[in-house]
DNA sequence: ATTATCTATAGATCTATAGATAATGC
DNA sequence: ATTATCTATAGATCTATAGATAATGC
């Protein structure tokens, strides 16, 4: 299954670079339109000769943001060393959403604009939690654990001392259970 | 295990109230201190006699959250009917998440002013996962799936025509594997 | 011609403080 | 006296449009 990515010119590129830099190095609170201009030398009326709004710069983001996050987890899978197919689609979700937690934030986050991102891109992004357990219900649990713990982490909310290698591993092998015990 | 609420006088209380009607019936863009103050008949400014600044107002709801979720999960528990201790716990959280998205979003999102919480609140809303689970790695993972579960579903994340019930009951058969697959 | 940029600005908010005034409780 | 309220306003943003000007490509 492949993806049909958006086209951009080449100045749009710029601008969508600018401002996930933006994004991931001061929050989603700097994201902003002068910002984003300032960051390229220009205003920020000029940024809307190359993006309608505002929202179709984040829409951008966001389809980097899942396009990345799925190409790091089919990898994974297609080449899951000896930990198995499970634990390296669970390490290498970890490890993105807490390499990148501003932008897994933006890209996960919050009502999604599944009419302006190409046709499929989420679908395939979230195949890989499929091929780990073959069950769609299976595959939506465990994603939904994935998520929790990388936006729990990310936004501090477990409880200070916690060891979430543990807690990944619990998780993990709830998830490892035989057919039998389903 | 019993906690202390914060006191608050009847004018506080009033305005709790009235944020909480604004952010549960229009969202967290709603919550200024103009609306809240609109909807008592006074002026913004006067708020500032009761509480500091906005994020008072903001803990004071996500404390009342925390503890009406906590009191929830505790009665379920205690009381957890045919389907058993788990099945109970995680209904009795998903029908809260899903019935106050926007308290759910705000009380469970983003950093946490811990410091301005009553101790032990927020260990206090989580003990019931560690009393179905009986291990403190097992029961941050059943919150992490829980909470992945909820928060997805309030933001409309998971794919039109998922069968949600399927998924939280693959779910739950991963987190009820008898110890030995562990 | 077309494209990209600029300046100027409309329009929309918000939070929070200062100082005056009215109402309440002793 | 104290408390709660009000008006006025400082101060800080933001997004996005209109219209002019400069630069680029044919």
């Amino acid at each position: 299954m492949t993806v049909a990515r958006t086209a951009r010119s080449p100045r749009a590129t710029q601008i969508v670079a600018a401002a996930r830099a933006l994004l991931e190095t001061e929050g989603a609170g700097a994201l902003t339109m002068r910002r984003v201009g300032q960051e390229l030398g220009i205003r920020a009326p000029s940024l809307y000769k190359h993006f309608g709004d505002k929202a179709a710069v984040e829409v951008a983001l966001i389809e980097d943001g899942l396009a990345e996050i799925g190409a790091a987890l089919h990898a994974a899978v297609a080449a899951p060393g000896r930990q198995g197919p499970l634990a390296a689609l669970l390490a290498t979700y970890r490890r993105f959403g807490t390499g990148h937690p501003n932008l897994y934030r933006l890209a996960t986050s919050g009502r999604l604009a599944r009419e302006l991102l190409p046709p499929r891109l989420e679908e395939w992004a979230g195949a890989p939690f499929f091929l780990v357990t073959g069950d769609a219900y299976r595959s939506q649990a465990l994603w939904a654990f994935a998520h929790g713990m990388v936006i729990l982490e990310i936004d501090g909310r477990f409880p200070p001392g916690s060891e979430l290698d543990r807690t990944w591993a619990a998780g993990t092998a709830a998830f490892s259970a035989p057919a039998a015990f389903r």
